[in-house]
DNA sequence: AAAGATTGAAAGTTCAATCTTT
DNA sequence: AAAGATTGAACTTTCAATCTTT
């Protein structure tokens, strides 16, 4: 019987399709960063990420989220984001307010000028995000990036799912 | 026949799967990078680009890689890389030599200490990457990842595939 | 003491400019 | 003029400390 059987994942090491994997996947998160920020920066004066805070207030109830909760909609550290907000506010694209029911918290809400921004930046955004990801795949694959997404995001973002019972 | 079929892409907007998509991998964007640096910086001293440029080095014929070859295999632009590479090379983890073929060019080399510190700190590194991105993958998942993530690549990484002489 | 959030300093990245060699 | 690479300043993020409220 063969000593190393390659199909059967070591824990030391990875395989050729675990490394092809994970090699394209660090790729891809090193390289998209940096094209979604030029386009957003060059056609709108807006980081992705800064894009990505006024988009989740704009979906949210009245344009509002505590800090908190936007930090995880946006997959951020308080700190980061709280720097942000500061820049948006100065900006007048975002406005904070106190939350009369726990005075230690902060809700962070889109103003008009904020939800202008927005409106103006989603399709040049949305278009560089088809031209870049979602174009090159299939229906298919779109669904499979899904799952495969939801299912490493179960491990990466504590918040991902409400843990199940099984089947995590 | 319907009016709207929301399975043909309409180029303004995102449908629900293309959406589902597009969220999960942003959040694996931007929620990755700070789970592998947190590792490293704790068990090795090493961010995790520094740990590719190290680990791109270990593979390289020599242990020797021109600073834009190197470049392009970490995904990194140059002043970034070459900012890095001062800071290793302060640490004595790498060195650089002129190339004699091309006066403009330097090569980046990995130094015997630079050696030892990839060898000490891939095993806990290997651990995370499985822990966090393959072990939530059946290998089928894994295979698909490959592909999607060479489909994206494919725009998003001019150096993907040499560029063939047509469907550029 | 823990939760929610902010702050300032340190560290890292980006951008534009620069330099040398081809 | 273009290619290869470096530099310094500006900007952004991270880290640790801090503050207030629960």
């Amino acid at each position: 019987m063969p000593d190393r059987d390659r199909s059967t994942s070591e824990p030391q090491w990875l395989d050729d399709a675990e490394m092809a994997a994970w090699l394209r996947l660090i790729a891809v998160v090193e390289r998209l960063p940096g094209i979604l920020d030029s386009q957003l920066r060059q056609d709108s004066n807006l980081t992705h990420f800064e894009y990505q805070v006024l988009a989740m207030l704009s979906e949210a109830p009245d344009r509002t989220l505590r800090m908190s909760e936007l930090s995880l909609l946006t997959n951020a550290t308080l700190p980061r984001l709280s720097h942000v907000v500061t820049r948006l506010e100065g900006r007048g694209l975002v406005a904070r307010l106190p939350v009369p029911t726990d005075r230690r918290a902060t809700n962070a809400t889109l103003t008009e000028a904020g939800w202008e921004a927005i409106v103006a930046a989603a399709p040049g955004h949305v278009a560089t995000v088809r031209e870049y990801v979602l174009d090159p795949l299939t229906p298919r694959q779109v669904q499979q990036l899904a799952t495969i997404a939801a299912a490493i995001l179960s491990r990466v973002d504590p918040s991902a799912t409400a843990p199940r019972p099984r089947d995590g």
